[in-house]
DNA sequence: AAGACACGCAACCGCAAACAA
DNA sequence: ATTGTTTGCGGTTGCGTGTCT
């Protein structure tokens, strides 16, 4: 379900007195198209300065109307859960669900960590996938007959992880400083002409009137662009023999079988 | 047709950890 | 060692859309 923006206050446009407030609310198009150029295009080194930076790209016009008066906080997320070009953007799949029922046995709802582990998903895809419809399910199936009021299932209570799963955490392939990283592999791109249409946002000449259906478009071209390139060399898991039904009832299985995933961790 | 309700997703909030000065 | 800044995380909320009555 897309949702149709409304963009909170009236858009990268405004150009009353509320210019220089920080926006909120859900992200335009071209807010996407800035914030992405900003990161593919410049050497940054945090998010609130990608936050000032982006919307200065188009120096002839007013900074005023250009400048993406977001949060560093606000980018980072946005990116991380939405613009990022390695992002899936197919549903979550029965083997993933599987996946993630499983690490959230094993991790507890450190989803993060689980995120890491499923290449392409984000940790608030999953934690919405979880609590939106995991969870609902698992509550069902916990009180088959309506007997037990909202008994906690097995698969949420905490646990607390081991330190064999937080390393094997660390396959994450998002450094914590992931500005740096992203442009430096971007750059990287458009020196090959890997993203070559993204930034054709931030020429402001010819900045394309995107909808949201056009938005997701041309987040799935960005992706096949990066992944021709190798640019980040995500394990698929619907490409894994991955034998859910064994390892989610044995304890230490999980792991086990992770090792041999990642045999260099 | 329209109102009520449920659902799913995007984004915000507050806190803690990591890092820099 | 201390303080300020930035980042990352998990919980929660708000809102658009779909479904039901």
């Amino acid at each position: 379900m897309v949702r149709k923006p409304s963009h909170g206050d009236s858009g990268a446009g405004d150009l009353s007195t509320e210019a220089n407030k920080e926006r909120k609310g859900l992200w335009s198009p071209e807010e996407d198209e800035r914030l992405f150029a900003q990161i593919a295009y410049h050497s940054v080194s945090t998010w609130s300065s990608v936050a000032q930076l982006a919307g200065k790209l188009d120096s002839f016009q007013s900074d005023l109307v250009l400048r993406l008066r977001r949060s560093g906080k606000s980018c980072r997320l946005r990116w991380m859960n939405y613009l990022r070009p390695d992002l899936k953007k197919e549903p979550i799949s029965k083997r993933e669900e599987e996946i993630i029922i499983s690490l959230q046995q094993s991790l507890g709802n450190r989803w993060s960590t689980i995120a890491a582990r499923m290449p392409g998903r984000t940790d608030n895809e999953i934690k919405n996938y979880w609590n939106s419809r995991i969870r609902k399910r698992l509550n069902a199936a916990a009180k088959p007959d309506g007997a037990s009021a909202e008994p906690v299932p097995a698969a949420e209570a905490k646990v607390e992880p081991t330190n064999e799963a937080t390393e094997t955490a660390s396959i994450s392939t998002i450094p914590a400083r992931f500005p740096v990283f992203a442009c430096q592999l971007l750059d990287e791109l458009v020196g090959g002409g890997g993203i070559s249409s993204a930034g054709g946002g931030g020429s402001g000449e010819s900045t394309p009137s995107t909808t949201s259906t056009q938005q997701q478009n041309s987040g799935d071209e960005r992706e096949a662009s990066v992944g021709d390139s190798n640019m980040i060399h995500f394990l698929s898991f619907d490409n894994l023999d991955y034998p859910a039904d064994l390892l989610m009832d044995v304890p230490g299985a999980m792991d086990a079988w992770e090792s041999e995933l990642y045999p260099a961790n």
